[in-house]
This record gives C-alpha cells, structure tokens and sequence, in this order.
DNA sequence: GACTCTCGTGCGACAATGTCGCACGTTGTC
DNA sequence: GACAACGTGCGACATTGTCGCACGAGAGTC
C-alpha cells in the first residue's frame, strides 16, 4: 500500500467532513503528521485541482478537480496558450510547420498551427479535423488514448494508410515504446509527420504536437524520419510537459 | 510535489474519462508507466474506495468512496463489529469495562461496550451519549477532529471537569502529542479512563476505544493513570488500526 | 479441445522519493 | 505594539515507491 496516497484520501477525507476550510495544523493534527508533511501531500494536492486554498486565509478546501474529473482541467484554450510559445521554437528550429491536435471523438482537431517560417504559401490549418489512425498526431493520441481503437473502420487514404487493426495496434505499441510517432505519405503522399505526446501531472497526455512537411524533408533517403527532427519535437514535447505541470493559472 | 498522488490523479481522470472499465495495462501503457507501478497505485486506491475492481473482468473503475467522502468508507456497525474482539481481550487482559465511542455531533455516542469480566453488576452503556470534554474517549475524538471544539458551553460535572476552552485545548494538544487521553473524575467521581485513537488509512481517526473504572483500579495512588493499563489501551487501539487499515469487507 | 498469447499479480533489490526536523517570515491576536 | 502561532521552504536521512522479472490464469484461436 503507498503510504502517500493513503494519507491523500484522509485528508480528502477530512476536508470532506469539515464544514468549512481547515488549516495545515489541523490536518496534521487530526492525521498525526508533521506540519511539513501535510503541507506537502496539500501542496500536491492543489497542484492537481483536488484541493484548493484560499489565497487570503489560506486554509485548504476541496477543489474543482474532484468534481470535474473528466478533463485535465485544463481546456484547449490553455493548452493552446501554454504550448504557444514552444510552438513557434519548434518551428524556427526544424523550418517545419507544427500541429498541435487532441483528440476529438475518433479523430484529431487540430488546435495551434504554425507555418513554416519560409515558405508563405500555405493554408491554415487550426480547425481541420485529420483522421486519427494516418496521421502522427494521431498515432500518439491514440496509443496513450485508452478509448481509443474503439474507432469505426480505418479508411484508407494512400497505399501506405494502416487499415488492419491488427496491424495499427502493433504499431501503437511501439508509439507507445518508443515515445514518438511517424506517418509517413500514410494520410497525402509526399507528406510526412513526426510528433510526441504532451502530458500533464502523473503522466496523463492531453494532446500531441508534431511537425509536417515535404517526405523528402522529414525523411531520410530510406523515408525514416531523420532522428534529429525526432529529437527536436521530443524535446520541445517534453517542454511543454514540464510546463503543463508546472505552476497552475 | 509527490509523484505517487500526481499519477492517482491522473488515473482517477483517465478512470473518469474513459467510458467502461479499463484494464492494468491500458492504464499502465496511457500513463506511461511499468504494469507493476500502475498496479500497486491502483491497488492502493480500491483500498481508500477510490476505485473498484471487478472481480470477474479483473477491470478497475471509479469507487464510491469518490462520491461519499464524507464518512471513511465504514459506517458504525463495521466499525464495531471489526473492533468487537479486540475489545473482549482488552477487558479481559486489565479486567476493565471497555467502551468504544465515535463522535456524534458534540458528543460521544458509545457503539460498543464491555462489561468488566469479574464484575457482574453493571449497567449496559450501548448506545450512550456522554459528554466530549469530561471523558477520555471524548479528548481523543475532540484532539482529531477538526469539526470539535466548536462545541457550547463546558459544561461541569465535577470539580475536575475541564471548563475552560482554553484549558481544553491545551489538553487536546497533549493529548496529541502523547497519543492517548485519560480522564480522572472528570465525568463521575470515583471513576477514571483512559483511551486511545482507532485509526483508518492515512491515520484518519475513525473512533476511539478505552477503559473505564473506579479509580483506584484505574489510576496509581497519584491518581495517574497506572502506565501498565495506558499500555495495553494503546497496543489494542494500534491493533484495530492495524485490522482497520487492512484488507476490505 | 488443446494450444498459445496476453494479462493480472506477486516478489525482491535498488535508488529515487517522500518524510521529518528545523528555521524563517508573516499573519492574526491579545 | 509585542507576542505567539501559523504557513512555508530547505536539507539530510531513511523509508518507501519504483522497476524488472517470473509465475499462473484466463481468454481467444486454430
């Protein structure tokens, strides 16, 4: 049995039972743990919407989080702005055009959208809607999806698409393995993706950036995609990890 | 910020976003962690009621004990009965009447008693309300909830009884401190008792349990209580804690 | 119906992690 | 205005949670 997550649920517990908000000493005492250490499974606690604190009293309450278990708690407009910044790096950095996108249903939404930094003659995309099982984006928000595969039947679009659900599981296996994703001409021929997962506390993906361009400019001569882009969108991916579990508001 | 509550967090999220049950390893792939990990941090959250397995899918989903955080996940009739024999040998190890309290409002309900096993004159105490300030199993309840001491007026029933608010909870914190309560002609003159705290996961205080008896048993010719019987009190209390923390059902 | 594969579960060793004690700065109280 | 009590942060230690591996069972498949 973890001990940290069982003392969790007492203090949950105990903010449950009160009437109104309690103090840091009064949960230690109740619980029989030092100051530090309650302040600590709160601080957490709060990090991750179960409990708040109010600002001027500062005594703890339950949080919004436990209601609203569903969502992250954060909405695609915060997503969307927290990842801004990185996007536009990425871009700079691969002279790529960068997705961001989460799942939407069976497919991906593609949320943030920024254009190559050369080339001016390009469409916006924020607001497309892109299959789910042909494009890296969605390869990564599938394998980290557990409502995923559920999805009807995988529709080709070039001779390279996955259509065996047998075959799309393997391969989300190995997203999963690997930590990234590719699509290679699987969605438009000529186009290719690479992408990696946005995750928030404990490791949750909320969402998938990626970069996608001209195959020739992903992809190596053997059309695998040149570990030093994978590298770059791995990175900025993890950045924005760290971020989304970083301070909150 | 504690890794093991953040990634119950973000099971307790993926639990509620996905539609049905999931399975070890769907959460374990989605969170990114080894099957082992994912399994005893699920484990440890059907333990607290968090989530609940099906034992014939062997799949994990959300528990009651999300909804209902007010009371720890046992009522009164559980608590008693988990408690029942524990109490019998306390009494027959100091040959005292045992009692078992929880907190009802600003009193204590006694849910369970003993009589004293050479002592076949006494009044059956279940299911009685004595005061919280005056008696030891009423310091332990009062010394771990944070709902207490909002109580009215102290009222005296003795010359010993504790009147003072201010004197109570200086009380309480040593009662805090050394992790059991005695009351010596608070409540009745010519009796004392002596108490110590049952506890749930996280050291959630759930109930208290105690002797209690004419004085010159209870205490030395101080009219402290004898350390031999403070003893076997808190060993019993840390037993039960133990049963209490342990499995479920 | 037998096989194979995948999953859930348990154990053990390691090291990372959470815990604890102490001290600071601030707030609320007398 | 002074005191006390609280919330907060830091660091060292040791406990605790994590990870890898292996067993057994169940379901799906041929």
């Amino acid at each position: 049995m973890i001990q940290s997550i069982e003392r969790s649920s007492a203090v949950l517990r105990l903010l449950a039972a009160g009437p109104d908000r309690l103090r840091v000493k009064e949960i230690a005492d109740a619980l029989g743990l030092p100051k530090s250490t309650a302040h600590g499974i709160l601080r957490t606690l709060e990090h991750v919407g179960f409990v708040e604190q109010d600002p001027r009293t500062t005594r703890y309450r339950l949080g919004r989080g436990l209601l609203d278990l569903g969502d992250a708690g954060l909405d695609v407009n915060e997503l969307r702005s927290r990842a801004l910044d990185w996007a536009d790096a990425l871009a700079a950095r691969t002279v790529e055009a960068v997705r961001i996108g989460v799942l939407q249903g069976d497919s991906v939404r593609v949320i943030h959208h920024v254009f190559r930094p050369d080339d001016t003659t390009q469409a916006m995309d924020t607001g497309l809607v892109v299959p789910a099982h042909a494009t890296s984006l969605g390869k990564i928000l599938l394998a980290y999806d557990v409502t995923a595969l559920s999805l009807g039947g995988l529709d080709p679009y070039t001779r390279k698409t996955v259509t065996v659900r047998r075959e799309l599981a393997r391969a989300l296996a190995e997203v999963r393995a690997q930590g990234w994703a590719s699509a290679v001409e699987e969605w438009e021929s000529g186009r290719a993706g690479i992408a990696a997962p946005m995750r928030t506390f404990g490791g949750l993906v909320v969402g998938a950036i990626g970069i996608y361009g001209p195959v020739e400019r992903i992809c190596d001569s053997r059309l695998r995609p040149r570990p030093a882009l994978v590298e770059q969108v791995r990175a900025t991916a993890h950045a924005i990890s760290r971020d989304l579990s970083g301070p909150r508001r």
